[in-house]
DNA sequence: CGCTTTTGACCAGCGC
DNA sequence: GCGCTGGTCAAAAGCG
């Protein structure tokens, strides 16, 4: 039976990928030979996966929402019984009820400038205050369009200094107002580069050379079993 | 000059 | 009532 999936498995080391015993078969000497620079041209492409996979590469690329164990402990406003906290609760209700939405933001550490999160929409500091459990203090900004309601609290993790938690309260009642190019602007580079990449690699003759035959001897290692 | 940031003061809710 | 705490105000300073 043919094997058709191609599974590169990128953690394992050189030795792993060696045929275990069992799939051993002889062959001559020349066949040997060429096996051996299969597996070290297998080895160089496995080295650039790894680089292209690895490191900060693409996260650095990608600010995403994640769980984070300061949100999952109970922080009752404590000051207005009337707000209540959501999490990005979209029920609706009779109740005149303030909106909280928090999320996490992964910063690079060598910018712990909050306003380097964009979000889209244009904000003012109008506070700042240090609070019991956070030796961090808590920076309040308001939306800076007129009229809008908008607010959010920014507050550098207790567990991870590199993770910002950001709680938003109120709807924006306007469109975004700066960030919609700058998202497009971003979601463009972020296309060009990966086209340049994409575009390097296919002028690469030895990528595609290395890829190819990295490829084939892969089917070929799966087929073994299936022929013996 | 206009906007933003900083920062101390003030206010209000909650627990004791 | 009092103290603690979080949230907001507003004047001063900073910046482009």
């Amino acid at each position: 039976m043919l094997k058709t999936s191609l599974d590169i498995d990128l953690n394992a080391t050189p030795t792993d990928h060696d045929a275990p015993a069992q799939y051993q078969i002889s062959v001559g000497d020349e066949t040997v030979a060429e096996l051996n620079m299969m597996r070290l041209e297998n080895n160089k492409l496995r080295e650039m996966l790894t680089f292209v996979l690895g490191g900060n590469f693409l996260e650095n690329h990608v600010n995403w929402p994640i769980q984070d164990p300061e949100f999952l402990r109970s922080n009752p406003n404590k000051r207005k019984s009337k707000e209540r906290d959501y999490e990005c609760d979209t029920s609706e209700s009779t109740e005149h009820i303030t909106r909280v939405c928090r999320r996490v933001v992964r910063v690079d550490s060598s910018d712990h400038n909050p306003m380097a999160v964009k979000d889209g929409y244009k904000w003012r500091k109008y506070g700042q205050k240090v609070t019991k459990d956070n030796p961090s203090p808590r920076a309040y900004y308001k939306c800076s369009f007129p009229s809008c309601p908008a607010k959010k609290k920014v507050q550098k993790s207790v567990d991870d200094a590199n993770l910002l938690v950001i709680a938003y309260e109120g709807e924006h009642n306007h469109q975004k107002i700066m960030g919609i190019e700058e998202e497009n602007l971003n979601s463009k580079l972020d296309q060009v580069l990966v086209e340049k990449v994409a575009n390097s690699l296919r002028r690469n003759p030895d990528f595609i050379q290395e890829l190819v035959e990295a490829i084939s001897s892969k089917i070929l290692e799966c087929n073994l079993p299936a022929l013996q």
